[in-house]
RNA sequence: GGCCCGGUCGUCUAGUGGACUAGGACGCAGCCCUUUCAAGGCUGAUAUCGCGGGUUCGAAUCCCGCCCGGGCUACCA
């Protein structure tokens, strides 16, 4: 898709301080960043708490972390302002509302007065006589007189809605089907079909790349912006879904891998996760798996881009994250997992690195595979000969020189004694000493 | 119910009328290497391309119908 003017261009997130940050986010971050680079344009954060209910502030503070963690830097945002602020939505409230009585002056859009019993008496009519529900309009055509509680509705003129969408095409929509639709509730706030077009149209947003569960919401937001006498931005993009296992979409209450927090704390490495996040939906028509930023900068482009959710898939991403944790060299890696050994020594996590190197599919896992330094492992259940065997390794190393090679030529005497198979006798020692069938080597 | 977006191995995907006996990756199985495991190397199994009709010499690819999944249809975002 050509873009017209690339020094204008201006993309937006714009996440709800409503709970942990989603993964979600992270993903469309991603391809926001990585749209505003290419082009080098700018990447605005923008915090729609608009749901007085739901919000909270601290879930805003846990936002700008997750998405720093991943290096997913915003160039706009309430954290550092910029030429349109303010860009958080709860201080832009009169801006909502002059637009609002522009739109009321205008004829575009009228009080109304029902209560929400009304109105869902209404949708239940419709839907008991299988027609399609739109609000009757009974507001705007008999306004009653004695009520003082209101919301703003929208007008929706109809017509045909048209835009261009990177990933799917021109689209076309029937504005007849839409009813007429809140834009203020009654407590003075806009709602998000409102909120959300206003800001892109007064920050100049020029592409609007987000979830596709917003893409039948695009005719509301683009009526919006016509009735108000903006430009529409340029185009939009509307990504594929993350879906959950089991194919619904990732929430944060039924799915825990929805929530960013996790990945830092089990040990994903930040660029792994954005290399898994770019390829669920996105893929580069080459065989290639592994990519920095920068690859992925000079490869990625919409019109790869699927039209289909993509399921979350946790091997996946451990094998990518894998695949990270064996090209960082030693030094590097011994200090990330520095915060996940809070019980061992700098030298010992050194000492113990290139051993864990391959065993780990996350650096939580190091945690796992070296327990038994701080703390003594069950006695496992050990046969005769097995014990045999411990004994006269034990035998075998106590006049050992206590270093690997000495060890490893000790024990290789017993078992050449034994006349066993090595794995024989290393496994009893292992499990003796470890606890684990997977260890480091003796 | 209405509108919209989708549907290729378990999963992510390649594929835009003939090179497709449908390719790759993850996962899985086996072998090799190895003091175990892991990593690495090799080999292998797994897809009637959602279903049914067309069009065509030829369809995963084009057309129609149906089915299934998801999204929107909220004084949530």
């Amino acid at each position: 898709m050509a873009v017209p003017d690339a020094s204008k261009v201006r993309v937006r997130i714009a996440p709800s301080p409503t709970g942990f940050a989603h993964l979600g986010t992270a993903s469309t971050a991603l391809y926001n960043v990585l749209f505003a680079r290419q082009h080098g344009g700018t990447f605005a954060l923008r915090i729609d708490d608009t749901d007085l209910e739901r919000n909270r502030p601290a879930y805003e503070q846990v936002i700008y972390e997750s998405l720093h963690w991943l290096e997913l830097d915003w160039d706009e945002g309430p954290d550092m302002g910029g030429p349109f602020a303010p860009y958080r939505q709860s201080e832009r409230v009169d801006t909502y509302r002059e637009h609002s009585v522009k739109l009321l002056a205008e004829g575009k859009a009228y009080k109304c007065y029902c209560t929400p019993e009304e109105l869902d008496a209404e949708r239940k009519q419709a839907q008991a006589e299988k027609r399609p529900y739109k609000y009757s309009r009974r507001c705007l055509i008999d306004p009653p007189q004695d009520r003082a509680e209101f919301t703003v509705r929208f007008k929706v003129p109809g017509g045909e809605i048209k835009f261009p969408d990177m990933i799917r095409g021109e689209m076309t929509f029937d504005a007849g089907l839409i009813g007429d639709f809140i834009i203020m509730k009654s407590d003075g706030f806009p709602t998000y079909q409102f909120a959300s077009p206003v800001d892109d149209a007064t920050m100049k947003i020029s592409h609007v790349i987000r979830g596709e569960e917003h893409l039948s919401n695009t005719p509301y937001q683009l009526m919006l912006i016509d009735a108000l006498g903006y430009e529409r931005p340029e185009a939009y993009a509307h990504m594929p879904l993350i879906l959950a296992k089991d194919g619904a979409k990732l929430s944060k209450r039924k799915h825990p891998e929805a929530n960013l927090a996790l990945y830092r704390q089990q040990g994903y490495l930040p660029e792994a996760l954005i290399n898994y996040l770019a390829l669920l939906g996105w893929n580069p028509g080459t065989a290639q798996e592994i990519f920095t930023f920068e690859e992925l900068l000079r490869v990625f482009s919409f019109d790869r881009v699927q039209h289909a959710g993509a399921r979350f898939d946790w091997d996946k991403l451990n094998w990518i994250n894998g695949e990270y944790i064996r090209r960082l060299d030693d030094e590097e890696l011994a200090r990330r997992l520095q915060p996940f050994l809070p019980k061992l020594e700098e030298a010992t996590i050194r000492r113990a690195t290139p051993a864990l190197k391959t065993r780990m599919a996350k650096l939580a896992d190091a945690a796992d595979l070296l327990e038994y330094l701080w703390t003594d492992p069950p006695v496992p259940p050990l046969d005769e000969e097995a014990l045999e065997f411990i004994r006269a390794a034990i035998a075998a190393l106590s006049d050992a020189q206590w270093e690997p090679p000495a060890i490893h030529e000790k024990l290789m005497a017993v078992v050449e004694a034994a006349g066993a198979k090595p794995n024989k006798v290393f496994m009893p020692i292992r499990l003796a000493v470890t606890g684990k069938k997977i260890s480091p080597p003796i």
